[in-house]
RNA sequence: GGGGAGAUUCCCGAGCGGUCAAAGGGGACAGACUGUAAAUCUGUUGCCGUAAGGCUUCGGAGGUUCGAAUCCUCCUCUCCCCA
């Protein structure tokens, strides 16, 4: 329809923090973190958009302009209670938690956004309708069609509950491996499977509908339906080989038991070495006290042999050791 | 400007001079079960140490005390009420 697609990396509203859903004043970011960030969030961008086709902006181009006049005009463009009707802002207010003033910046600033690039549309997650809408006034208020807002439903994380984000760590990055993407994408429940399916494939809803009928009726297994899943969702941001490599990895180490074919390797003199100690310093736990709770617990082998003893002294000789801590903590060891 | 409440381990939150590395919940991790599922159950959850034990932690800095998360002083931050 003509219209040219921008991807708006917010370095300037990056500083004051999007307090949309939280419920606490978030961190605001350096400079230097905010430019770090956009450099990964381009990489990241690309595997799903075309780069010919679409346009990097910063909003630090007209809102590090503004200076603190343009701020204040800005400012007077809007109302407190308007910006207090947001949901977050009074909970915190009704709750007595502190609200900073910068925060009630934030949706102006990105509203400012769609001002300064005249958008027709502009995108978001349903989270943002708030901040979206805001910008529907300003461009008003600037003399500006408003933009059209379409919003999606939000990803959930891994844990089904909270938003899928990297702050939370209930995320699968797109940047990772296949490996990575492979073993937390079948470690959902089969509930949010369907979620996913529905906001990551190119499925339709019949189409999942029909999935679901088939796992009802027993045709077919949940664990290959979300097998497969992985696999479309690996296959758009790595490739179809490497999720076909992804599944097989998984079904060797998890499902027969084997040992996976690439593993963190660590080199040593043959020797005398206290365990929990041993596990520590080669990060296969955070600390010795750690390392001594997970193999009281069962959690820590070596070549398949559990070790209970927290004190163990691990004494190799010339060779190769597998080192197995936890479900996926992996570490071949090997001896001169 | 005046008055009041508060800051505790990853998070929430109890504790109010010794029995506190600090209840309880959440999260996380491990084990059982399984489909590495989810749910459930059990356990663990500051650091060092083979252990005995030691060390550091309760907003920050001092102080009182044989002994402080707990009492006092100052500071920083947050919230509430009045102006």
């Amino acid at each position: 329809m003509g219209h040219e697609v921008v991807f708006l990396i917010g370095d300037f509203t990056g500083m004051i923090g999007d307090p949309s859903g939280k419920s606490k004043t978030r961190k605001q970011l350096t400079r230097e973190e905010v430019e770090k960030n956009a450099e990964t969030y381009k990489k990241q961008v690309f595997k799903i958009l075309d780069p010919e086709k679409t346009i990097i902006e910063f909003n630090s181009k007209w809102l590090g302009k503004l200076g603190s006049e343009g701020f204040i005009r800005l400012a007077s463009k809007y109302t407190v209670a308007r910006i207090l009707e947001r949901d977050d802002f009074s909970n915190r207010l009704k709750e007595n938690r502190p609200i900073a003033l910068h925060e009630l910046l934030y949706p102006l600033c990105q509203g400012y956004d769609s001002v300064a690039l005249k958008c027709d549309v502009e995108l978001g997650g349903t989270d943002q309708t708030f901040n979206l809408l805001v910008g529907r006034d300003l461009m008003r208020e600037y003399g500006l069609e408003p933009q059209v807002v379409m919003t999606m439903p939000i990803l959930e994380g891994l844990d089904g509950v909270e938003k899928m984000s990297k702050s939370l760590g209930n995320y699968v990055g797109i940047n990772e491996s296949p490996k990575e993407m492979f073993g937390k994408i079948m470690s959902i429940s089969d509930d949010l499977m369907f979620k996913y399916y529905e906001l990551l494939t190119d499925m339709t809803l019949k189409e999942i509908e029909a999935l679901k009928n088939d796992i009802k009726e027993g045709r077919r297994h949940p664990k290959d339906v979300k097998k497969q899943l992985a696999k479309m969702i690996i296959a758009d941001f790595h490739s179809k080989e490497d999720a076909e490599k992804a599944e097989e990895e998984f079904e060797r180490v998890f499902a027969k038991k084997q040992l996976p074919d690439d593993m963190p390797e660590i080199n040593l003199q043959a020797g005398e070495y206290p365990f929990a100690r041993f596990l520590a310093d080669n990060k296969l736990a955070a600390s010795a006290s750690e390392a001594k709770r997970l193999i009281k617990q069962g959690g820590v082998s070596i070549n398949g042999e559990k070790i209970s003893d927290p004190s163990y002294i691990f004494k190799p000789e010339k060779g190769e050791y597998v080192v197995k801590v936890g479900k996926r903590r992996f570490a071949k060891v090997k001896v001169n």
